[in-house]
DNA sequence: ATCTAATTTTGTAATCGTTACAATTTTATA
DNA sequence: TATAAAATTGTAACGATTACAAAATTAGAT
């Protein structure tokens, strides 16, 4: 994957940092906090700042490469935008999982009455490992 | 609509307080914030506290007749639980409305991978009367 | 009714995630 | 190399939420 050029590509100047921190989002697909991306990076940038990271989501969001997952109320996660999916969370474990979803199939009686550009799909339960683990 | 039935059948004391919080969720189905609900009952209760609030809607959500619609990274918004139903948050005007989505017709890959308890579905674009100011 | 204990409400202070902002550093251009 | 523009950084400020202890209210027993 060559995130220098998916940068520019979205007009996005790739400096390290951004280079770094798409890079963390891509490989690391359990839709980290600021905080953890924050913790995980600056061993490898050391001079690396919060605000950066802030900073640096915000632009991804604006370009379209990044969104938000807001499945608990208390935490804002982040996603490298690939093909649209929804997200499960484990209420034992926490984690956060892709889900494959066929958004498309959505049907609802007031459709017509709203111009619908982005959708988003949370599922909370139980995890199977978790499942195993409980009984 | 008894509220105080309501209440008592899941749980809660009826106090004053509890009442108005949920008759105000109830009635006003905008999806209201803590500020929003604190600033309208104020009046009817000059000793309401926001601490109250916060209080009280948590202890709705533990029984299970309130949940909350977290459509937007920076806001909490509350919603009495009736039947099933998604959400539209216009990003023009602001307002969040229901929507009524057939969920149980949800289908997707994983879903032998998990226990899905809740599912939360939130929609975002334009409304129709922001369609038609704008152009 | 009255006393006592339990519950609920309240206000203040603390906490934590996020943003504002100005200074510093880095990068691009002439 | 000099200058301007852009990106990064650290600190301070902000705002929503929570912790906590005091005050007020309610419920139960006598």
């Amino acid at each position: 994957m060559d995130f220098v050029h998916l940068l520019i590509s979205n007009n996005i100047k790739p400096s390290l940092q951004r280079i770094k921190i798409f890079e963390y989002l891509y490989d690391n697909r359990e839709h980290p906090t600021v905080d953890t991306i924050y913790s995980n990076l600056v061993g490898d940038i050391p001079t690396l700042s919060k605000t950066t990271v802030y900073n640096t989501l915000k632009l991804f969001i604006d370009n379209g490469i990044t969104s938000t997952v807001t499945i608990e109320d208390n935490e804002v996660r982040y996603d490298a935008i690939m093909e649209e999916h929804g997200h499960f969370k484990c209420d034992n474990c926490g984690n956060v999982y892709d889900v494959e979803i066929d958004i498309s199939a959505l049907k609802f009686k007031e459709i017509k009455s709203f111009k619908v550009e982005k959708t988003n799909i949370y599922l909370k339960g139980k995890c199977n490992k978790c499942l195993n683990k409980i009984n």
